[in-house]
DNA sequence: TATGAATGAGAGTTCATTCAT
DNA sequence: TATGAATGAACTCTCATTCAT
C-alpha cells in the first residue's frame, strides 16, 4: 500500500521534472541560454517559479540536465546499433548514421547541443562543463576505440586514434550545425550520411586493397 | 605641421581602440560574451566606461569588431598562401596549414571565434550574426571552389563541393576547439596538420592512382 | 474561504500600489519628473526597485497613473456638483469652486498637474501626453458646453465657446499655480473663488441687466 | 587703436554668445530641456563643447539666458506701447495685444517660456527659478498697477489688483499655450485678442455706465 | 509541498562637465 | 583662447533566487 503511494509519487515527480525540461528545451533552443528567463520557463511549464526550484537548483542545472538526458539516450542508441555489426568500418558507418539520424529527429535539442559543445561560455569554469565534457569524451573514446581496432586489423592507417575521433566528430557536428541553422531544412540530414562515410572511411582506410589488386593481376 | 598632428591623433586613436579590443578579447575569451561586463572591459583597458563608448557604440560592436578583424586577417593570409601553389590538393593542404597555424598563434581569439561561429545565440537574430556568418561563408566558399576545381580536373571524387567544404571546416574547427580547450596545450596544433590533410585528401581523392596500378599490371 | 484570501490579496496589492504612488507623488512634486529617480521612489515607498517594477512598468507609467487618478476623481466631482444647479452661470460658478477646492486639498498633486498640462516635454511626443491631453480636453469641453448653453439662452455673449473655455482654464490654472508655488500659502485658495467668478461671469455675460435698469427708471 | 580692438572683441564675443543661444533655443523648443544635450547644442552652434562652457557655466544657465533675454525684450516692448495710450483700459488692451503679438512672432521661444513659467521643475530649488520668477512678477506688477489705477479712477471694480493681474496672465498664457501646441496654427494668435480684451475688461469694469443710465432717467 | 511576490545587485548606456593640449 | 577626448556617477530596467504564506 505504502509502496504503491511511494511509486505514484515518484512517477509524478518524474513527470513534472520532464515537463519543466521540455519547456526549457523549447525556450533555450529558440532564444539561447542567456535570453531565456526562469520566469519564462516556469510559465511555459505551468509551474510557479518556486516549484521549478524544487526540481532544479539553478537555471544552469536545467540546461545541463537537458543536455545530459539526450546525450545519454544517444549514447545508448549508439552502443546498441554499433554492436549489431562486425567490422570497424561498418561500426563507424553505423555511428555516423545513428548520430545524424538522432539529430534529424531532435532538431530543437541539437540547436542547444551544438551550441553547447562549442559554446564554452560554460565549459571552462562551471562544474557543468565537466559533466558535459565527460559525456562528449565518452563518445570520442568510443570512436577512438573503433579506430584503434581498425588499425590493429590493418584495415585503417596508423593514425592517432583520438585525433581521428575528434576529426570525425568535427565533420559530423559541423554538418549538423549547418543543417540545423537552416530555417527550413531542405531535404533530410540523412542525405549527408554517405558523404561523411565516404570521406572519412576513404580517408582513414589503407590506400587501396593490394590483395584485391594482386588478385586481379 | 597640421598634417603631423592629425596623423599622431589618428595613431593614438587607433592605439586606444586596439587597447580596448585586446582587453575585451582577453575577457571574452575567458568568460564569454554574456559574463563579461562593460565595466570589466573598461577597467581592463584602463579607461572610463564613457571612453569605451566613444570607440564602440555597444558591447556587441566590440565583440563583432574583434571577430571581424581577425577573420579578415586570416582570410588575407589564406588567399596569399593558397595562390602560391598549383593543384587543388596542394591548395587544400595550404588552407589547412594556414588555418591551424593561425589558430596556434591566436589562441585567445579562437576561443571566441569557435564559440562564435557555433554560438547561434547571435547567429540567427542580430545583424551581427549576419556579418560574421558572411565571413565564415566566404571561407567555406573558398574551399568549395577548390573542391570544384579538383572534381573538374578528375583529381577528386564527385561530391557536393559545399558539403565537402563544411566537412573540412568541421574537422578543422573541432580539432582546433579541442586543442584550445586544453589548459596547457601539449605540443603544437601544427602536429595535427598531417592527420587532417591525410584524412581529408585521401577521403576526397579518386580511389587509387590508376597509372601506378596499370604499370604493376 | 478562498474568496476571502483573494480579496485580501487584492486589497494588499492595491495598498502597495497606493504607497508607491504616494511616495512618487511627493517626490515628483518636490523635484519634478526628471530629477526623481526610480531608486528614490522605491526607497521612499520602502520597497526594492524590482518590486516597484512589478506594479508599474516604467517611471513614465507611475507619473501618468498619478495624474490620471486625480484628474478622474476631479472630473467625477465636477460632474456631480455641476448637475446640482440649473443655469449655465451657476454651473460655471460651481465648476470654479470645485476646481479651486480640489486644488486646495491636493496641493502636492497640483504641483505635478499644473506643471504637467503645460509641460510639453511630454505632451507632444509620448503616448502619455495624449492620455493626459484628452483628460484635460474633456474638462475644457465641459466648460465650452456650458458656455454654449449660456449663449443659446441669451445669458452670455456670442463668443467662441472653446476659446472662452481655454481662457477660464487659464485663469484658474494661473491662480492655482501662483498659490501653489508659495512656500507657506497665505489664506485659502477658496478666497480667490469670488474674484474669478466675478471676472469671468461679468466678462461673459450680456452687457446690463435690463430688468434692473428699468426698475430704476 | 586698442579701443578698437577691444570693441571688436566684445562684438565677436556677443555674436558667438548669440549663436549658442539661438541653437539652444531651437533645440530646447523642439525637445525640451532634459532631452537636449550639451553636445547637441555645441554641434548646432558649430562650437566645441569646451567653448560653449566659456560662455555659459552650465546647461541651466543657457536656458535661463534665453528666457531672460526674450522676457526683457518683451518687457521693453510692453513699456513702450503702454505709454502711448492714456486710460487703464486702453493700456490693458495694449498689454494684451503686445503680448499676443510677441508670442505670435516668437513661437519657438514661447514653447520654452510657457513650459517654463509653469514648469516648476526648476522654479523651486535653483537660482534660476528666482530670476525668471522676478521677471514674471515684474509683468504681473505692471498689470496690477494698471488695475490699481483703474480702480482709483472708478473705471474698474474694487478687486485685489494682484489677483486680477494673475487672472489676466492666466488667460493669456493658456490661450498662447493652446495655440502654440497646434502643429499647424490655424489663423493668427491675434484673432484671440478681442476675446480676451472683451472678457477681461467687461469682467473688471464697473457694471454699466451709471452716468448714461442717469442721463436717460 | 507549492506558490509567486519580493528582492537588490548588477547590467548596458548616457551625458554634463573638466582639462590637457 | 579653443578644443573635444576623457571622465564616471547616475540613470532606467532586468532577473536569478529566496522565503513567508
Amino acid at each position: 500500500m505504502i509502496d504503491h503511494r511511494e511509486k505514484r509519487k515518484q512517477r509524478e515527480y518524474e513527470a513534472r521534472r520532464q515537463e519543466i525540461l521540455s519547456a526549457a528545451e523549447c525556450l533555450f533552443s529558440k532564444n539561447g541560454f542567456f535570453k531565456t528567463s526562469m520566469a519564462e520557463i516556469a510559465a511555459a511549464a505551468q509551474f510557479a517559479m518556486g516549484t521549478v526550484y524544487r526540481f532544479f537548483k539553478s537555471k544552469e542545472e536545467i540546461y545541463i540536465s537537458i543536455v545530459e538526458a539526450k546525450v545519454e539516450e544517444l549514447a545508448a542508441l549508439l552502443d546498441e546499433e554499433i554492436s549489431q555489426v562486425e567490422t570497424p568500418s561498418e561500426k563507424l558507418k553505423a555511428f555516423i548514421q545513428v548520430k545524424l539520424d538522432y539529430a534529424d529527429r531532435h532538431r530543437d535539442f541539437f540547436r542547444i547541443y551544438v551550441s553547447e559543445w562549442s559554446g564554452f561560455e560554460w565549459t571552462i569554469k562551471s562544474a557543468f562543463g565537466e559533466r558535459v565534457w565527460k559525456l562528449y569524451m565518452a563518445q570520442v573514446d568510443l570512436v577512438a576505440d573503433l579506430i584503434r581496432q581498425g588499425i590493429r586489423s590493418k584495415e585503417f592507417r596508423k593514425i592517432d586514434p583520438k585525433d581521428g575521433a575528434f576529426a570525425l566528430h568535427g565533420m559530423l557536428n559541423s554538418t549538423m550545425y549547418v543543417w540545423i541553422l537552416q530555417a527550413k531544412p531542405s531535404g533530410s540530414l540523412m542525405d549527408k550520411r554517405n558523404l561523411i562515410s565516404t570521406l572519412f572511411l576513404n580517408g582513414i582506410q589503407k590506400e587501396h586493397k593490394p590483395s584485391y589488386i594482386r588478385r586481379v593481376v
